[in-house]
DNA sequence: ATCCTTATTGCAAAAACTTGCAATAAGGAT
DNA sequence: ATCCTTATTGCAAGTTTTTGCAATAAGGAT
């Protein structure tokens, strides 16, 4: 466990404190190949260390939310899971199949600069989960 | 409580059946100028149809959410709520405040299309959050 | 190495949400 | 008006998520 050395910097350097259940959890995020709910995160962060609560790991997902290094997506009944922040990116979701497409922030910066010149609010880069139907799904 | 009529009238063309949950739900959704989390829902409804469970709450705005009369929304901390759907739009919240600006579809269109004709889905009228922070909140 | 401050965790209980199954009641047919 | 089918509700139990408070342990200071 050596590969979230970057991200536990960061929060060392911005003064939070590096503790065994957050490295666990980056951890596990890191090598997650797709967005995990609280509760697989829970169940496999146990493995290594059994003291972990629940709790800790709801807490532990919005902390790290916060601080920018993963964030919240949403799976196919839009229910809530989390992923690493590592780049800008957001999803296409079809409602039936649950197949993802990932759309690049890059499309979507026009209207995220429109937004923040009209509103003047400063936009979070929040992750966004479009839904519809993929092209298979459409012809059944 | 009649101000629902089209609704119901939409549900039952459709084939689904009109009950008295439903029209007390439609009828609270029609009638609150915000959206409303289960909860409200729940206790508003409760006052006119006391023997209405949570279950049905539920199971009725995700129902109506469905058939398109309703539509989930989010509030400042992330939570889900509801509101009737009666016009395509998305929300630009404060992180900090949680003061609210909407977001007219049609400045979605153009991305929305390019992302329908780029990936052959199907987008879904579904309503976005974008979070950020107000101009007033940035100062501090 | 030890102490101190306070951020973070665990605990316990509550609140929010979901699920399967049996009972009820819409709404069409007779 | 009554019957029938089955969509919808309620019930009961389970799961997920949140919250306040006390205990613990990071990490800086001595």
């Amino acid at each position: 466990m050596s590969c979230e050395e970057k991200a536990t910097q960061k929060l060392s350097e911005r003064g939070f404190r590096i503790t065994p259940q957050r490295r666990v959890i980056l951890h596990i995020l890191m090598h997650a190949n797709a967005h995990l709910t609280p509760t697989e995160v829970y169940e496999e962060a146990r493995k290594s260390l059994p003291s972990l609560r629940e709790t800790t790991v709801y807490r532990t997902l919005e902390f790290l939310t916060q601080v920018g290094l993963a964030q919240e997506a949403f799976s196919k009944t839009s229910k809530s899971a989390y992923e690493i922040s590592d780049y800008a990116h957001h999803h296409l979701i079809c409602r039936k199949c649950g197949k993802e497409v990932e759309i690049p922030h890059v499309k979507m910066k026009p209207l995220c600069e429109d937004i923040e010149t009209e509103t003047g609010f400063q936009l979070m880069q929040n992750h966004l989960s479009f839904f519809g139907l993929c092209p298979a799904c459409q012809k059944n």
